[in-house]
DNA sequence: ACCTGAACACCGTTCAAGT
DNA sequence: ACCTGAACACCGTTCAAGT
């Protein structure tokens, strides 16, 4: 009842994996994936660096727990939409995530079959199964639905840690088409003819339109049913 | 003449850009990302760390140069193949190069506008070009084909990283499926439905077969011409 | 112009010592 | 059982000093 106890605010609260993964979390949408440091961590929740190995092995688990965490929020398409819709809804439920924490992007390529790129393909998969793709033909259709979700996430992670701070998207492209123009037109002919195309430019939509590609290859190949 | 003259080797070559860029390949190759380190690279070169620095801005131009080194080198699809076949035979020297130089994986997706991966985005927006896909969908196809292709470099780059230096593929993919039938049938049945397809796979089919997916939405959209 | 190598300011991780 | 924080073995990078 003391005024004193209002601001004592979590400061006593043990530390756990979970108080630890958050802060984690936040420290890397703060400062990025240079900030986070054992030290700037400790810090932040006011122990020592060795206090967060008794709840964590090292490094690694910690930004596999802090991108699983990101992950695990995704929304997307379990209603009753389409397949197509659903996973039109999926795709750019993972986009937006990694808009949000561009390190969640670095980090789902370096985890290979663990569980926060798992989380993702069992989701994909299922809508690939609702899509009525033969059976043999459904591992492929994945697959290639979650590489290519992988692949612009990768990309809009590094160019959003190549932006400066300040600068918005629009400008950033306009840069981007610029230098394209200025390329050599014997070695980058077509890079150059597409240039243009980049300045006004929905990243969103863009990214939908290759995941409409590979939809309709993948219904192109199944075999038609009622 | 005299045999000493014989074994003093390239040992007194001068430093230049080239050399330095060079033994950062080999040292990738050999010990991976972890291993290139300014001091392992100064000595591979018998100088001082510092040394380097009058060749190269820093650690980040090593690395791009490096993996530019790779890209370069890829051969592929420039003969009197269909576009589709040229196309193929792009990404999968794109994927061979990165199964042997898995490191190039990772820094692709680390350099988003920068020279390695326009070099590729020109080659193959080219072949886009020869499908006679319309002009306003060629940058849609091509960044499509892009990413893709950095979606399975990425996760590769991330098995390999993963896997004991003397495992080899299918012992690997055994284990991946034999955990997949593993998992929680609630939470993860159809990747477990596709566990056993993983067993017996070809990696470098399987790419090709989502790059014949992206191909058929490619071509099913565009006009048809004579 | 180019190289040397000690020194600086950081890392992740460990571990004896405390409670 | 859990936390502390000094210490260890590394990094990338800089810079005075050499040739």
């Amino acid at each position: 009842m003391a005024p004193s106890t209002r601001r004592a605010d979590r400061r006593q609260e043990p530390l756990s994996r979970e108080r630890i993964v958050g802060a984690a979390v936040e420290l890397l949408d703060t400062v990025g994936e240079g900030g986070l440091t054992f030290r700037a961590l400790s810090e932040r929740l006011a122990t020592g660096p060795g206090a967060i190995y008794w709840h964590v092995t090292g490094k690694a688990e910690l930004l596999a727990a802090a991108t699983d965490a990101v992950v695990a929020t995704i929304p997307g398409g379990d209603s009753d939409a389409t397949p197509q819709e659903a996973i039109r809804a999926l795709a750019l439920g993972v986009f937006d995530a990694i808009d949000a924490h561009p390190w969640v992007g670095t980090q789902l390529a370096r985890t290979p079959g663990q569980s926060p790129m798992l989380r993702i393909f069992e989701r994909i998969g299922r809508h690939v199964q609702a899509l009525r793709v033969p059976e043999a033909a459904q591992f492929t259709a994945a697959s290639a639905l979650m590489s290519y979700v992988l692949g612009v996430a990768g990309q809009n992670a590094a160019n959003t840690r190549t932006l400066q701070p300040n600068t918005d998207r629009t400008e950033f492209l306009d840069a981007v088409a610029t230098a394209w123009t200025e390329l050599d037109p014997d070695q980058y002919p077509f890079t150059r003819n597409v240039a243009d195309q980049l300045r006004n430019h929905d990243d969103r939509a863009e990214f939908l339109a290759g995941i409409d590609l590979i939809l309709t290859g993948i219904t192109a190949g199944r075999q038609s049913t009622g």
